[in-house]
DNA sequence: CCGACTTTGTGCATACGTTCACAAGCGGTA
DNA sequence: TACCGCTTGTGAACGTATGCACAAAGTCGG
């Protein structure tokens, strides 16, 4: 890493009383850089992996900030700085090695490990999700599916048999279960979340309509279709409304010019 | 509105040469403020929105900032400023009129007039969205399906014909669509979405897992599980991270305090 | 009508995220 | 080896978002 501050990798011998303000680096900063990777960086990451993954399907060995920045969607300067929080892995004047980056994605993600899914609540969207084959093939095997719809268990959907919901713990601790994806009706949302929590799943992702109450150690994540359309329902009316003010600019309101 | 630098609401006269540094606030201020809002405070207004409904629903008239907040996850005071950028409607020392904060939230985002939502790829997923129920009781009436098999054309799925993709342009316009959902494989996915562009939708929600390329002037929102599962992920591998130095920490790197 | 109490709305400080711009570093070439 | 052109990695500037803390503005009981 080229601008470090300090000057070569001081070991861990640290001089005695050093009680003076600017803290002397450490081990601990190493780990804590992980901590320190911005969440908007953490979800571009898992974009660049995806389209990186393509890349190296495709053939491609080498890539360059620019390319891989136009292909993700993003600002070159952006992906760089994303990619410095995961280390320096890249060669000047040269580019990225595809396959290096990946496999150091993969690890700053925890990917390097699999991370076994349920689902829970195998109605419209539950049966979409146990069929949907993009999961296993990322490292998110579906491990288990419950519902509460005795005509349901036992069937097996997406070739993985439904449990019943009441076998909840039983069934995540034996698959060691470490994603429960929530898509019952909103009612049951807070109740089903409950149990995933006391079986002792960390990570839930939720597609109830509804606010999840949970303990701090317990990271949620939320998919909201109808909030999504209406972020873009905001935007439709923004745009009407620039026009509005477009339109009164040309009429002209006297002497007050909106953009100068 | 309260704290207004100003006085009273000065009409649109406009004082003749005000050349003088402060600019005056005149009606484009109304609409700019609009355009003003941060993204992410759309986002919680329509959250908020959900929770409001559900409120007057169970009969609730007044509702505080604190009570709203702790219903929608966030912090009052964020909860208080997203407010503010859509006006100032609560009485202090009392709250929000539950009726007049929902009204004035869906005029801000839109929603007083409905958007036809046409839904692309009638696969596993398009099924569980052409059947939802959701979208048109939040002012999202699917009004088309599309696909481009010929088995599943003109059969109906929740009510609704599907349709040859190849009639997109017409039907769109018939419908008056004004947010195209993408459902369809990876590979057809920009295709479709440069077919709903040229067909005037210029609001798209994917789910396809690639990032798809389109004129300014079009908004786009992206779905992405395998995202969002690895930014869980992400989290998981963290606190493991966390962990191990607490460790260290706990043996005791001679002299060097983690957190002092 | 007053004064105690409640809750909003917002100025300000802080934290976070994005973008620019350029020195540092590398491969290739003479 | 010395130079050149290209691309990374990162300080620093900027812009945006968050959260605190409190004055302003209202209610309500006496
Ligand atoms: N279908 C969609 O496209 C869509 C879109 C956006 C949001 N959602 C949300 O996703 C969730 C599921 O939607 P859906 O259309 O699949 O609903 P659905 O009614 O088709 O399926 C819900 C399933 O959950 C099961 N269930 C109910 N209570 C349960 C409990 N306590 N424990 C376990 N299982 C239980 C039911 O038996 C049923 O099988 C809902 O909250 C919905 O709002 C769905
Ligand atoms: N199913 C899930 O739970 C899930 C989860 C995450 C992401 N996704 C993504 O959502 C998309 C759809 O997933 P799915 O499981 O429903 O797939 P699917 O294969 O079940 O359905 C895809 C549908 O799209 C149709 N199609 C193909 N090309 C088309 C074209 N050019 N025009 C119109 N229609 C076309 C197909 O006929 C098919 O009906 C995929 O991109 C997938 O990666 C799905």
């Amino acid at each position: 890493m080229a601008g470090r501050r300090g000057e070569g990798d001081e070991v861990v011998t640290a001089s005695p009383k050093k009680t003076a303000e600017p803290p002397a680096e450490t081990v601990a900063d190493v780990r804590e850089r992980a901590r320190a990777i911005p969440e908007a960086a953490v979800a571009r990451l898992a974009v660049y992996l995806r389209v990186l993954s393509g890349m190296a399907e495709q053939g491609v060995t080498t890539i360059s900030s620019e390319e891989l920045a136009g292909a993700a969607g993003v600002n070159s300067a952006k992906l760089r700085k994303d990619l410095s929080y995961v280390g320096s892995y890249g060669t000047r004047g040269v580019g990225y090695d595809v396959e290096v980056l990946v496999s150091h994605i993969e690890r700053i993600l925890g990917l390097t490990r699999k991370h076994s899914v349920a689902v829970v609540g195998i109605g419209n969207l539950g049966h979409a999700l146990a069929n949907y084959g993009g999961f296993p093939s990322r490292g998110f095997p579906v491990a288990a599916l419950f519902d509460i719809d005795p005509d349901l268990t036992g069937v097996p959907v997406g070739g993985i048999p439904v449990h019943h919901i009441d076998d909840i713990t039983s069934v995540c601790a034996e698959r060691e279960v470490s994603i429960g994806v929530i898509a019952t009706p909103p009612q049951a949302a807070q109740a089903v979340c409950d149990r995933l929590v006391s079986a002792g799943v960390q990570c839930i992702l939720n597609f109830a309509p509804v606010v999840l109450q949970v303990p701090d150690y317990v990271e949620v994540r939320k998919v909201d279709l109808a909030v999504e359309m209406q972020i873009l329902s905001f935007h439709v009316a923004r745009r009407a409304d620039e026009a509005a003010v477009d339109v009164v600019n040309g009429v002209g309101v006297d002497g007050v010019v909106i953009r100068p």
